[in-house]
DNA sequence: GACAAATACGAACGTTCGTGCTTTTTTAGT
DNA sequence: ACTAAAAAAGCACGAACGTTCGTATTTGTC
């Protein structure tokens, strides 16, 4: 690797960490260039834009993202098991960011915003969610679940008690998020065994 | 009503609509000052400082929040009644501010920084969890509720219900997010409920 | 209508923002 | 070791940031 994409690296490996606490557009040139000890220009000259820093923020993050969770999680067998390593790979990624998941944070700033960086978030969003959903169907190919509802409607619900977990636990510091989130995640899979389900 | 009372005012509602698109930190002196015709100094005048205008801004949510969303929702018949008024109402206040909910785009901003306007925001959020939660155990007392949950449980559900589509609608532009949200709901309140799983 | 108080303005402060240039230092290939 | 290329630094820029200050204008009270 040439020293340049070492430095690129090392710069994003640090504005992914600074962007999940302070959100893209609280990255600054000046800070990270102080941070990492290069000058401003210096750091710039990697990313010709800040726009393209933000942007490639996004992807190194993705890579990450399905280096620690995704792959780890297919490689489950498919059904419950996998959706568990997901779910909880999904949990391990946000504690392992000192801000949570970037892309939690991204997401409520880009929301109203238009442009590639807004596009780059969302496709890349849209490809979890994909995967959270396909998994399901597959799970419920397997017969793991006893009433199975639209993947769409069980991607979702997913996502939302990951957000949830997030702002709970983040936000109002509640010590049992985590507990809730994964009992919420057993209720939403397992309608299946006993008395939830049997009440449909 | 003053008139320097009535200016406040009319920055906060602006500010408001304003930060529900840009966040907490995204609004500046300068951007409301020419949005609304008054010099910088003139609208700096009303909060002594950037921190106390990002108070105030959340604290004239919440009071328009309560007068849309609570009042109304704790007007009516307790139990699943009320539950799901607070939830359409919360659905609506979402869909009334342009960028959404600005507690929603303030959490994620403020979860990871301290200070005054963190400790308004988690004590506002704690109120409206708190709500939810006494909603919700007032549902069961009614013997509305068929499989009772802890209502912490419940409230931190709902919250992620809200959230996640939050998240797809407004991120993702998911035309199919609100029924999801709805259905989420319902399953939530009625895994037992036979009316509540027909009306679907 | 006079007059004190409240409200708004205009200009400027020092800082930081993103982004260009030009020059110096470091790296990599021979 | 020499050299061309790559990388980092240095410096400067215009703009926008929050904030302050002194002055003008508008408001409410008698």
């Amino acid at each position: 690797m040439n020293k340049g994409e070492s430095t690129r690296q090392a710069i994003l490996a640090h504005a992914t960490e600074l962007a999940s606490q302070v959100g893209l557009s609280g990255l600054t040139i000046g800070r990270l260039a102080s941070d990492l000890d290069l000058s401003k220009s210096g750091l710039f000259r990697h990313f010709r834009s800040k726009e393209a820093l933000q942007q490639q923020v996004l992807e190194h993050g993705a890579e990450t993202f399905i280096q620690q969770v995704v792959r780890p999680g297919l490689a489950q067998p498919r059904g419950i098991p996998r959706l568990r390593a997901l779910f909880e790979g999904w949990l391990a990624w946000d504690q392992g960011l000192p801000g949570g998941c970037v892309f939690v944070a991204a997401a409520s700033e880009l929301d109203d915003r238009d442009g590639p960086v807004r596009d780059t978030l969302v496709e890349l969003q849209r490809q979890w969610v994909g995967v959270l959903a396909t998994s399901y169907a597959k799970a419920v190919a397997e017969g793991h679940i006893a009433d199975p509802v639209d993947p769409e409607q069980f991607a979702q619900d997913l996502y939302g008690i990951m957000l949830a977990w997030h702002h709970h636990s983040r936000l109002l510091h509640d010590p049992d998020a985590e507990s809730r989130a994964r009992r919420a995640f057993d209720a939403l899979l397992g309608a299946t065994d006993g008395a939830a389900s049997l009440s449909i």
